[in-house]
Parts: C-alpha cells; structure tokens; sequence
DNA sequence: TCTGGGGTCCTAGGACCC
DNA sequence: TCTGGGGTCCTAGGACCC
C-alpha cells in the first residue's frame, strides 16, 4: 500500500508579503496589515511580531509602538490578495497532480509519488514559487496533516531548517514533537487546549500519549482524530474535489454606527445584493435566508437579534433576496440602538439546475435569471458596477480603508510604475 | 472615540414516529 | 393501579480553522 506523505505550503505572513513584492522598500520593516475599517492587526512581519503586536490586536491599542517604532501600516486589499493567492496556488500545482487549496495562503500537496529526497523537493518548490511570484513560503512535509502542520510551523520558526522540514525522515521525530506547544496544534484551539494543559500535557508530544478514552470522553471523535494524526495514524485525506458550500455568510462593520432603519435596510440591501452574486458565481440558490443585527459587541446590553425568512423556491435572484432583507430589518431595527454590524447568513443550499420548483411559484424564473446574467456580465466588465437602488447612493455607513495600496494586479488604472 | 470576515464539523437535546 | 423504547431527523450552539 501507499504511504501518504503530505506538504503543507504555507505562505509566510501572507499579507504582509503580498505588499512587499509590489513594494520592496518594506523589506526588513515592521510592517502590519489591517482588517476592514482598518480596526485590528490581521497580518504582521517578522519585525513586527519581535516589537510584540499580537494577533488581531485593535489598531489603537497598537498605535503606540505603530507610531514609535515606524511601523508601515497597510488596509486590506482582498482583490490584490486573492489575485496573489492565485498565483501562489497556480505554480504549486505544476509540483504534483494532488494539491488542496486549503485556505488564500495555504495548500496541501500529494508527495506520494515524488521519488528521492523530498526535503530537495520542497526547496525546488519554495524556490519556484519565490521566483515566479516574489512570495516566500514555508513548506512541511509528514505523514499525515497534523503533522504537516507542526513541520510547517517549525520549519517557519527555526532558521536551520531554511523553510522547509522534511518530518518524514527525521532521526528523533518524538524530539521535535516535544518542541511544539500542544496550543499550536491544528485543531486545538482556545477551549481545549486549557483543559489539556490542567491535565498536564503541555506539548504536541504530551499529546500524541495521551489515553484515548480520555480523549474522546472530553474532546469526542474530533481530539481522537487529532491525536491518532499526531501518532502518524492518516485521518484526514487530501480534499481535492472541494465539497459543495453549505452556507454562504456577508456580514460587514459599518464604517460608523448606524442609527436609522434606513440606513441599516441599505446596508442588508447592499450585503443581500453581494450575496446573491456570489450565489450566482457559485451556480447556487438558497433555500432561507438569516439577516443579524448587532450593537458594539463591547457595551453592557449589547442588542442581538436575528429573523429569518424562507424562500418557497430557492432563488438567487437578488430582487428576491434584497425584498427578504429589508422585510427582515422591519423585524429586527430598534430605536435608540447604534448599530455597528449587520450581515446576511444564506442557508439551505442547492445547485440551480435542481432547484425544486412550486406548483403556486408566481415569480417569472426565466426572466429573473436572463436578468441576473445581463446584471453580471456588466459588472463582471465595469469598474463602476450596477447597484440596486435599495443599497442606497452615498452609503455614509460603508467600511473604511485609509491606507489602501493599489490593486497593483487586478486594475489598469492601478498597475505599478517602474521609474 | 476606535476591537475582522467567512467557513466547517460535531454534539446534545427535542420533536416526532412507530 | 398501571404510564415503553428505539430510531431518525432537525436545530442550536460550541469549538475549531484561516
């Protein structure tokens, strides 16, 4: 039989990379990327990491060591990073026929049938990718993807290992396991790891020896799987053939609280509107849609609440979709309340050529639909897309991006100048 | 003053059926 | 006086991932 060997590729401090190959002056700089509303760190170099700024700290608790330490600060720029992430993905796959794209930094290689020493492998692999698209990268390689994962992380942290970690191949793998925290542990987050550590394991090796009834008496058939992948044991395969989504979510801060209904029906309008686009590029229609609303998650009587609506038809028809949100907001808007969130949250869905028509249906579908096509091929083309008028003109509410760089990859008005 | 967005899987418990 | 039990389906919530 066929051993598994895995490589998980992982970009390093993705983001942050990205504006570095279109702008290399940033290189050896303390450089953080933000999240939307430019409101907490998302992404961090090196040097950023040693002045200490965690991960996902607010942005004004940072601004101190920003400020004194001149670190270049970045908004997200998600259509530049996932047109990066595409050329990262795309020359990986020249390296085996059996790649997952796991997350936008992220994918897991087939090495099975890679014959001599894959640690050489790995370097030709993180050499290409340098090369054809100016981003670094760290490469693990293991049995199975738990393990991948450590290899990985440690092949990032220890200079020796130059980015790549050949796990499979090491003289004293229990050694290294007992380097690597049990909190950095794929699958063990916040929650599991304080029970674990209560009960004295304290590390990836700890892990991989614990009693397996305890395990699943605590963690059920996820920790068992977790530990069995520690021990070698292949639970997870490669996932090459994505499985169909489940649920669909666009939900967005607002740049400022929102205090009219209004205001808040453009912004579910807008967001249903972006879903149903995205609906539609995925070839799927919806069988219920959820919008929330929500107050600062950070005052004393936050205000929560959600509606949903049911579709009689699963539709993508962003009319349809738009006509549920603001029925919703009516629901759900109250007075006297700064609303800082919203987000629309599609379920139950189908492919659209099996949507399971109703005999009562008084929605024209052909028609819909030849409107949504006409929709999105103009939007697909224009860099000023069509907008239904419910989402409102001014949208004084959108989000926020200050210190954007431009999409040096994906715009003609934004493409680098060489001087 | 200011705190991200988009997913998946598993489990427990209730509803319902025979 | 006596008041089953087992199976399935669904949902909400928790935990995790990036």
């Amino acid at each position: 039989m066929k051993k598994e060997v895995f490589a998980l590729v992982d970009c390093n401090n993705f983001y942050v990379s990205c504006e570095r190959v279109f702008n290399p002056k940033l290189e050896g700089k303390p450089v953080v990327v933000l999240s939307n509303n430019d409101g907490c760190v998302v992404a961090r170099s090196n040097e950023a990491k040693a002045l200490g700024i965690g991960m996902g700290v607010a942005a004004f608790e940072a601004a101190n060591v920003i400020k004194k330490h001149n670190v270049e600060v970045f908004s997200s720029n998600y259509t530049f990073y996932a047109d990066m992430s595409s050329r990262v993905m795309e020359t990986l796959s020249t390296f085996t026929p059996g790649m997952e794209v796991y997350s936008i930094d992220e994918a897991f290689l087939d090495l099975g049938g890679i014959c001599g020493s894959l640690a050489d492998y790995g370097r030709r692999i993180r050499q290409t990718v340098k090369k054809w698209t100016g981003m670094p990268v760290s490469i693990g390689i293991a049995r199975t993807k738990t393990l991948a994962k450590i290899a990985n992380h440690l092949a990032k942290r220890y200079v020796q290992f130059d980015g790549v970690l050949d796990f499979t191949t090491l003289a004293n793998p229990e050694q290294v396991l007992a380097t690597a925290p049990v909190e950095k542990v794929w699958g063990i987050g916040i929650k599991m790891t304080i029970v674990l550590k209560r009960a004295g394991i304290n590390t990836a090796l700890d892990l991989s020896r614990a009693d397996i009834n305890w395990i699943r008496s605590k963690f059920g058939v996820v920790g068992v799987r977790t530990v069995y992948e520690l021990r070698g044991d292949c639970c997870y395969d490669l996932e090459q053939n994505p499985p169909a989504k489940k649920s669909l979510v666009v939900s967005r801060m607002f740049g400022v609280p929102i205090e009219s209904v209004e205001e808040l029906k453009e912004a579910a309008a807008s967001y249903a509107a972006r879903a149903g686009e995205r609906l539609r590029e995925h070839k799927l229609a919806a069988g219920a849609m959820s919008v929330f609303v929500t107050t600062s998650r950070f005052i004393k009587d936050r205000y929560f609440n959600s509606h949903t609506v049911e579709f009689a038809v699963p539709t993508s028809d962003t009319t349809e979709l738009i006509r549920a949100a603001l029925l919703s907001i009516e629901k759900l808007y109250r007075r006297n309340c700064r609303f800082k969130k919203c987000g629309v949250i599609l379920t139950g869905l189908v492919p659209e050529n099996r949507v399971q028509r109703c005999l009562f249906d008084d929605v024209n579908r052909t028609k819909s639909a030849r409107l949504m096509r006409v929709v999105d091929a103009i939007n697909a083309k224009v860099d000023s897309p069509i907008h239904w008028a419910a989402e409102g003109l001014i949208q004084n509410w959108g989000v926020k991006f200050l210190r954007r760089s431009k999409r040096f990859t994906t715009s003609w008005n934004e493409l680098p100048e060489v001087a």
